[in-house]
DNA sequence: ATTTAATTCATACGTTCGTTTGATTGACTG
DNA sequence: CAGTCAATCAAACGAACGTATGAATTAAAT
């Protein structure tokens, strides 16, 4: 009783592991260590190292993706036949990562750190997390593309693209908000932190597009 | 003649590298064999791996930190004595960044690879480079505040994080997002960029603050 | 009760890592 | 010329890494 399934218990640990020390700088001496685990369990049951990674992320990313698309057409369903409003297709993409962040499940609260990590690995495990969001990204972005008709596609895609990227630093780099503002700013309020994001995204997305991209564009040089 | 001084061929070879496999993945061997000189040499001129980490950093953060206040003094003077635009703040911001990207300097156009990386470091490396952009970072918070000053402060820390978020995702993912726009949009145009993300975040500063945290903030669950 | 399969275990292998050492070089100084 | 000092070099160190192996243990099935 109490100790679950040790091929639980290693996901559980090396997520946590792996969000704080980075997949690289985690060995499996440490997480079968903290998982009170044998050594060779890793490679009983996930083969490889590599295979434990990507055993961990598909864990998650399926529910999130599901979940994802779930809030969006329950956005979709409750404003038809008109179109969602902005702000709710936009929560509706945020709430699943941010929500795994008050998670009661052990070692979810760890992933979305985990998550904005990945962004920043080498191109390998990256492009394979990635492609598994694509569809999903695509989905949202032929709803905000409705949403706003006048904006440019490629132009909508990196406004998500610095969306994806205020998230994900958020997520990642923690409690560091916290210390750079003195404790002014607590990250651990989620609920908050979701509206935040959200209307300042949204004031984002709405932004008239800039037409003066060949002005004196940067601040003058020496 | 040509060849240069080994100390600055380790450090430019050690920013690429670390920027593509990270500080973990990045061993000593790879470096000092790719900027062909001995394996000491790193332990000789920086002391340890660690040693070398620093000075790479300690190399660009300084001038960064320097022209982001230039640009920023530039935009004062130019407004005076009324208040600086907020675009202008913001591309103070920004451009010293993203004018790594197309800098001449070897191995300058690696570092807002590297850094945008480092926030999802380890703590003890991720907190040495921090705190040295904060002096930086708070006299652009005493700007914006002026500039909005019906914003309260922790709002405005939270939106500098998601700039903060925005371009660092941008830079240390490289060419992501041309893969996952198919090309329809160029990481490479650095011009454009500044624009694109400038307008972006000023919109988002200049959102009314959302009032309604405690309303059904959070799409419904299950 | 005996067999069978799944899991856990201690132990070892071959690499690669960061670091250290002591000799060697080369240029400048007296 | 002899002497000094900073820089480079080949070689080696112990530690930590991912992985493999075969025996020991447990649980399920016959």
């Amino acid at each position: 009783m109490g100790k679950t399934d040790t091929r639980e218990r290693l996901l559980d640990v090396a997520e946590g592991l792996f969000a704080d020390h980075g997949l690289k700088g985690t060995s499996l001496r440490a997480i079968t260590a903290a998982a009170e685990a044998n050594l060779a369990a890793v490679n009983y049951h996930f083969g490889t190292k590599e295979g434990l990674i990507a055993a961990v992320f598909q864990r998650r990313i399926e529910p999130m993706n599901a979940e994802r698309i779930r809030f969006l057409d329950q956005a979709l369903d409750a404003a038809a036949p008109q179109a969602p409003a902005l702000e709710d297709v936009l929560r509706a993409y945020l709430a699943p990562a941010l929500g795994l962040l008050t998670s009661r499940d052990p070692g979810a609260v760890h992933f979305p750190r985990l998550l904005g990590r990945v962004f920043s690995e080498p191109g390998e495990i990256k492009m394979q997390v990635l492609s598994q969001f694509r569809p999903t990204a695509e989905r949202f972005l032929k709803v905000l593309g409705q949403i706003l008709p006048d904006l440019p596609h490629p132009e909508l895609m990196w406004r998500l693209h610095f969306l994806i990227g205020s998230l994900a630093h958020t997520t990642a780099s923690g409690k560091l908000i916290s210390v750079m503002s003195g404790g002014a700013c607590d990250p651990d309020d989620v609920d908050g932190l979701l509206e935040r994001l959200t209307c300042y995204a949204a004031a984002g997305f709405q932004a008239p597009i800039s037409k003066t991209t060949t002005r004196k564009a940067r601040p003058t040089k020496t």
